[in-house]
DNA sequence: ATGCGCCAAGTTTTT
DNA sequence: CTTGGCGCAT
């Protein structure tokens, strides 16, 4: 996945370079800078042929990146150059003559594809290599081969809201009783079977757990109900194309031939119906390569089977094997650390951390008294570290296990104007407004699809009441019809009154009126829509109601991004397109690197990311390895290997930070260190305890912020793989079980430390107002309306609307060029001008 | 049929 | 602390 940090760190060094200060806390950074990475970009550029570029990669890199034919597994730490090579292999083999579109590079995230796809146009601008998510990939070849598998080609995709709602209903069809498990258990186990490719049929001979029978009984009219509404859920868009490549030898063989150089990368992370995908494409031609390390499998919850890649040496006994161990990234501190942790893992192929770079700062270990208390240290770190040294606020990450915890975050930045990204999965597309839309969307595009219709029925409403549609389902359910073919013949339904009859059929009518309208530009469809279903009036009396969320903000950018669409794809702009594009992107993906902002995100998203400091919050049992993985040994080491992801993505500064009181959930409650902590070397990491406030970043301070005496745990307190950690008990004791009283009284006795910093008030030099001022106002609450803002492309204007809060927050604005336009805050680069 | 309000339950990670 | 489901009053 994609080391996206290159292009900062060129950013970095030339701003340093324009200002003129590289502070010493940067020094081995910049070292490594101006080494061979940034070095490459500018070679490049210059166009200077093959040969050069790959003489600047190691043996090993080099190795892979020449690499032709035959399969070739890429074992790459962390840090370690990864994406780079793979980018230089398939420039290398496009080079060699190779056509671009028999090479297909398939990564786990959009995010790492088009990180990909950056990297490769440095290289080799414009080249027809398909790049994309397995699950990209699987709908695009179902969209041809749809009837292959019985389903037609504007079969829509089911998102796991969707899926749930199917879900339901099939439980009510199945007549089972859920009084022992729940729908998410059974949505749960559908999908780990899906992930198998275990078929309905499959299942029924084999289960033994409880819920896995109810699941059993469930799955068949689940997947009758997906089939009939012409829709597939995720896991269904790889278990059909797996299946389509099994059941028909030809298509294999065709397919085979078409994608001759397949890549794959974290293969550590593929389930068995991605390797049986990857493996029916590389018979004939077994040009694979795939890339991966199993200490990063951090997706077993999704049925990522470790075995793909511990046992592709067998599978492919010609294989070339090639091992990045070398870690350009991080410290030699950071390595050390994440490495004694790693090592706690038994079922692992042993690995070096190999370190590039020269010694740095000692990882930090931090206690607070509570989340808040943490958050708010944290954004002053943040704060000082900006105001003091030259870090800007995208230098900064804050990682965490669950979404959870980036509420207190979010807070703490607001109140200190710090500029943000929050990664969660909470977000645009799950909002009501526009699930209502797309779910008009869906419905256009494809009549059967069922949650669409039930959703939007009587949305806004239209007197269909509950009865109707328990009347009109039975009606459908009874004769295997899709809802809409029943409510066609609403008159002919023996149970329901001709008035609701009437109404259905007035729907109906709409519904037909909007039809017309599929091939329509999408900016078009909406704004018909829009009109045509009530729903803009709908919005409207909402919206006077309800002060607090602005759905017609959210539906303007709905209808900025369908204008976005139209423009990208003159060509293909379906509906189709659009619809398939949406479901497939998560919140993940709006991740900007280039923004200049904080990012808070949990470690799953931040896989593949780099970042000069990283905190990691909420290091404690129950939560960092969750309360729901301690049974089972594997899941345990699985959230080990989520952390130790964590920990490497920090490039200079590391801090892991627990607290001994945490809210969650509504409850104010103690919580205990993690036991993972105990793995760590810890005799050579920094210990802060929650009275000292004296700043992380304070250079004068350092050597008494050094091991306070009650931290100065024996090294020899090892873990033993099986057992408990020994002394686990003294050492949450010691950390975490001080009463609050004393807590207090100690804090009142502490002396003379500096008072807590506030921002704005401790940004005092000059420079630092200029660039305030200047600087992306970001999400910061300093908007107004009427305020005077500055856009690069627009020009100046005046803020006419605000609406939405944080990073949702949408301003429209009226330009004195004449032009209104919407922007999210978030995301427009506007500045204020001066006052 | 609608809409409000209460109560209960379930809370990881993502395509 | 949120969401979803259910029952009641209009």
């Amino acid at each position: 996945m994609g080391d996206s940090g290159e292009a900062r760190k060129g950013a970095f060094v030339d701003d340093t370079a324009t200002t003129g200060s590289i502070p010493q806390f940067f020094g081995g950074r910049m070292k490594r800078g101006i080494g061979m990475e940034d070095f490459l970009g500018g070679r490049i550029n210059t166009g200077t042929g093959m040969e050069d570029l790959l003489g600047t990669l190691t043996e090993p890199q080099r190795a892979a990146a020449t690499h032709v034919a035959g399969p070739l597994l890429m074992l790459a730490g962390p840090g370690s150059g990864k994406t780079r090579v793979v980018t230089h292999r398939i420039a290398s083999l496009l080079q060699g003559g190779i056509p671009p579109h028999q090479i297909a590079a398939l990564t786990f995230t959009n995010k790492a594809a088009d990180e990909m796809r950056r990297r490769l146009d440095a290289l080799a601008p414009q080249q027809p290599v398909w790049m994309g998510t397995f699950h990209r990939f699987c709908a695009r070849l179902l969209r041809q081969y749809a009837p292959l598998v019985g389903l037609a080609e504007n079969y829509s995709i089911y998102d796991t809201a969707d899926a749930k709602q199917a879900l339901k209903r099939a439980i009510e069809t199945a007549k089972v009783s859920t009084s022992h498990t729940s729908p998410e258990q059974i949505a749960a186990v559908i999908g780990r079977a899906k992930n198998r490719l275990v078929t309905p049929e499959m299942m029924e001979g084999q289960s033994l757990r409880h819920n896995e029978t109810v699941a059993a009984r469930v799955y068949p009219f689940y997947q009758q109900q997906l089939r009939l509404a012409n829709a597939v859920d995720f896991d269904d868009l790889l278990l059909h194309v797996a299946r389509l490549l099994q059941e028909n030898p030809e298509l294999r063989q065709d397919l085979d031939r078409r994608y001759r150089y397949i890549l794959v990368d974290e293969y550590q992370d593929t389930n068995l119906a991605q390797y049986a995908i990857v493996r029916s494409l590389s018979i004939d031609y077994p040009n694979l390569s795939v890339t991966g390390d199993p200490d990063q499998s951090i997706y077993g919850w999704r049925g990522a089977d470790l075995n793909n890649i511990l046992d592709f040496e067998k599978d492919y006994p010609s294989v070339t094997t090639v091992r990045l161990e070398r870690n350009y990234r991080s410290t030699p501190n950071i390595l050390r650390a994440a490495d004694g942790l790693i090592r706690h893992n038994t079922r692992r192929k042993a690995k070096d951390l190999l370190a590039h770079r020269e010694e740095g700062e000692p990882v930090t270990l931090r206690l607070y008294e509570d989340g808040h208390r943490e958050a708010d240290d944290i954004a002053d770190q943040i704060v000082h570290a900006i105001g003091e040294q030259a870090a800007r606020p995208r230098d900064f990450a804050v990682l965490c296990r669950m979404n959870a915890l980036t509420r207190v975050l979010e807070h703490a930045f607001r109140s200190r104007g710090l500029p943000y990204q929050i990664v969660n999965g909470l977000e645009f597309y799950k909002r009501k407004e526009i699930k209502d839309l797309l779910a008009y969307l869906h419905l256009i595009n494809n009549p059967a699809h069922d949650v669409a219709l039930l959703r939007v029925l009587n949305t806004p409403t239209r007197g269909i009441g509950k009865k109707t549609i328990e009347r009109l389902t039975a009606y459908a359910d009874q004769r295997g019809w899709t809802l809409l073919e029943a409510a066609r013949q609403a008159g002919l339904i023996p149970t329901l009154p001709a008035r609701s009859a009437a109404q259905v059929a007035k729907f109906v009518a709409m519904y037909d009126r909007l039809a017309l309208k599929a091939t329509a530009a999408l900016e078009d469809l909406l704004l018909y829509l829009l009109e045509e279903t009530g729903y803009r009036d709908f919005l409207a009396k909402k919206a006077t109601e309800d002060q607090d969320s602005n759905p017609e903000a959210n539906v303007d950018e709905l209808l900025t991004g369908a204008v976005e669409f139209d423009r990208q794809h003159p060509q293909d702009g379906s509906l189709d397109a659009f619809l398939e594009q949406v479901a497939l992107v998560s919140d993940t993906d709006a991740w900007e690197e280039t923004d200049d902002r904080v990012t808070v995100m949990t470690m799953h998203a931040a896989k593949g990311l780099e970042f000069p400091h990283v905190f990691i919050i909420g290091v404690e049992d129950d939560l960092l390895p969750h309360a729901r993985s301690k049974e089972d040994p594997s899941q345990l080491e699985e959230e080990r290997r989520l952390l130790f992801v964590g920990m490497t993505r920090a490039e200079d500064r590391l801090q892991l930070s627990y607290c001994k009181r945490r809210s969650l959930r509504g409850e104010y409650r103690p919580v205990v260190a993690s036991p993972f902590l105990m793995e760590l070397p810890r005799a050579e990491m920094r210990h802060v305890e929650p009275d000292d406030s004296r700043y992380y970043f304070d250079p004068g301070e350092e050597d008494e912020l050094a091991y306070p005496d009650s931290w100065d745990l024996p090294e020899e307190q090892e873990v033993t793989d099986t057992g408990s950690p020994a002394g686990k008990d003294d050492f949450a004791d010691e950390l975490c079980q001080l009463p609050p009283e004393e807590q207090a009284e100690a804090a009142r006795t502490e002396k003379g430390r500096p008072p807590a910093p506030s921002l704005p008030a401790s940004l005092t030099t000059a420079a630092d107002l200029l660039q305030q001022r200047r600087r992306g106002v970001g999400k910061s609450a300093s908007l107004r309306e009427g305020m005077v803002v500055s856009h690069p492309e627009y020009g100046d204007g005046r803020i006419v609307a605000l609406s939405g809060r944080g990073p949702k927050q949408t301003a429209k604005i009226e330009f004195f060029s004449g032009e209104a336009v919407m922007f999210r805050v978030a995301f427009a680069n506007l500045t204020i001008e001066d006052a």
